[in-house]
DNA sequence: CAACTTGACGGAAACGTTTACGTCGCGCTT
DNA sequence: AAGCGCGACGTAAACGTTTCCGTCAAGTTG
């Protein structure tokens, strides 16, 4: 049915060998009969079988992507950067979603492990210590780091600092911060900068725990809140922050005027809400950028040395935080 | 480096044809010697080549998987639904997003065209006759059904016509509604439908013309709706909805008790937004496995006749719908 | 008991490439 | 003019499976 490179070389007069030098780049033809054998394939409708191609080379050109959710906003935009990035470097991707279970990121790694060349795998649920470790291809984490790992994240650090400068600039002196869920790496970053710099400036901090990362846990996370005397409240993600500000309208109170209110990640949500969310912003998109680029220099170089690379985040202010009322 | 099928048969005692037998469910091949070559097997950390599988059997295992935009909470839960069959079926998909590109459809269907066993195409942008149909590959087509092509797709017009009825029996004589991108086929589908049942209900309908389905779409629909008799709004989508109340509200028309918003798709934003949507619940989930259930027909069966089918929809009320308020 | 089926297994030929190696002209040096 | 290097190209050996035959023993039938 469809032709081979065989057909081609016989409708060209030349070797398969040939054939296969005028569809490598590399191939040494010379520039006559690479047009010839270019012409010829295009008349048969050939292009090169990738299976047998894979065989040989070894290479399969396609890369593998492991999200906890893919109907979640945040993980769609690291996709379509990892997509922008691997089409450019001709790479198809293999996605696989992990229903947020930290199993289902082994065994999808596994199953993943022989049919690409290697495996980005975005926050991942997981232990590092439980991830295998023996299939032989290139990782690289995002939002995650470990020692002797490829990994891309953010400076979640610096960016809840923002917040809570921003917030303290404001007039705030009590502030609420929800945590996420305790596996999240991310958030750890975030509690553990709040934390550190709370008291530098001149802010009490009320932990409220760790609460879902949905709006549901959202609307839990405004209950505690409420019962502080905090009048500001950082969530964990933007879902949180959504959810909180639901609760806290249904409760009488106003968004910004009682309480303010900061996400994290500026998801398109935090452009949706009423009123619109004051966010820490999260680069995702060039994030899924940065990880196909880790994973190229890892792929052509087999022991390079892993590299860490942290993303800027910044600050993005809307309407959901303002100078507390006068009391 | 990573043990062979011939390893295998060596440490075990038997051929390779045995070892592949072993692998393969139907191969015929005593219970004791597969138990024999399967613990050797783990033993060596052995499992099948898939490149060299592929080359020999003509299967690849994973499936094509083509959206307008991964961010589109829309596309998400199709592919969430996709990959839910195809773990089952032991099937990775190769996802392609076209950037609501109609060029890159045709683009990724040829890239992937030698990759996948079969592609699923999702709410396609080309017109069906600008398709490559020579690259002999099963496409199953979501949300747009076209004579002699495998599809999946929703009822929408029944679903609109719920919405109808629903406004109408609220009480709303005049309804205006906003239509989506008119390469849309789902979006004719609903526009024929309500101008169908419009009259026999004894509606007014008053038809805003095409909005980009984005929130600023959505703006531009609130004023124009305003400028019309109507007391409720149909949409496009849940977005253009979100965005149609969000201007309403800005412009001191308060939703519903001044007017009726109706969405479509019943997307997360649905339940989010204040007021929560009334929306027209469209199945996307199910779409994603049925589209994959069809491509399994059609890839155990080459000449099967293509079958076409259609899965319910209803609405889902929530807070944005109420009766008129008595003029 | 001979002929025949049946099931388990091995040998070997594919599948369609890439690439190491060899050959062959051709132009250049000495 | 002989030797040499080099670019272009063909030959053939891989790559790791699956699958078509063929063989052989064990059971089954007439």
């Amino acid at each position: 049915m469809t032709s081979t490179s065989r057909d081609v070389a016989r409708a060209a007069g030349v070797s398969v060998a040939t054939v296969s030098r005028a569809f490598s780049e590399t191939g040494a033809v010379s520039e006559t009969t690479r047009r010839k054998v270019l012409a010829e394939a295009r008349r048969l409708g050939y292009s090169p079988n990738p299976a047998a191609r894979r065989l040989i080379t070894g290479r399969s050109g396609n890369i593998g992507l492991i999200v906890p959710d893919l109907a979640n906003p945040f993980f769609a935009d690291i996709i379509k950067g990892v997509q922008r990035r691997a089409r450019e470097a001709r790479q198809a991707i293999l996605v696989a979603d992990t229903d947020e279970q930290a199993r289902m990121e082994c065994d999808a790694l596994r199953s993943l492990a022989r049919q690409v060349d290697g495996v980005i795998l975005a926050s991942p649920r997981s232990a590092i210590e439980d991830l295998p470790h023996d299939l032989n291809i290139p990782i690289v984490l995002i939002h995650r780091e470990a020692p002797g790992w490829w990994s891309v994240s953010a400076d979640f650090a610096e960016g809840v600092r923002q917040a809570l400068v921003n917030v303290r600039a404001l007039g705030h002196e009590h502030v609420a911060y929800a945590a996420g869920p305790i596996q999240s790496w991310s958030g750890g970053m975030r509690t553990a900068s709040l934390r550190r710099h709370a008291a530098e400036l001149g802010v009490t901090l009320y932990e409220l725990g760790s609460v879902a990362p949905t709006i549901d846990g959202g609307l839990a996370a405004a209950d505690l809140a409420l019962a502080t005397p905090a009048t500001a409240l950082i969530a964990y993600n933007d879902v949180v922050a959504l959810g909180a500000m639901r609760r806290l309208t249904a409760r009488g109170v106003s968004v910004p005027r009682d309480m303010s209110v900061v996400g994290c990640d500026n998801t398109m949500l935090s452009q949706l809400s009423v009123p619109a969310l004051t966010t820490v912003g999260v680069p995702r998109y060039e994030a899924g950028e940065a990880a196909v680029a880790l994973l190229e220099r890892s792929l052509a170089d087999a022991d390079a040395v892993p590299v860490q690379q942290v993303l800027p985040t910044s600050l993005v202010i809307r309407d959901s935080t303002a100078p507390p009322r006068p009391s």
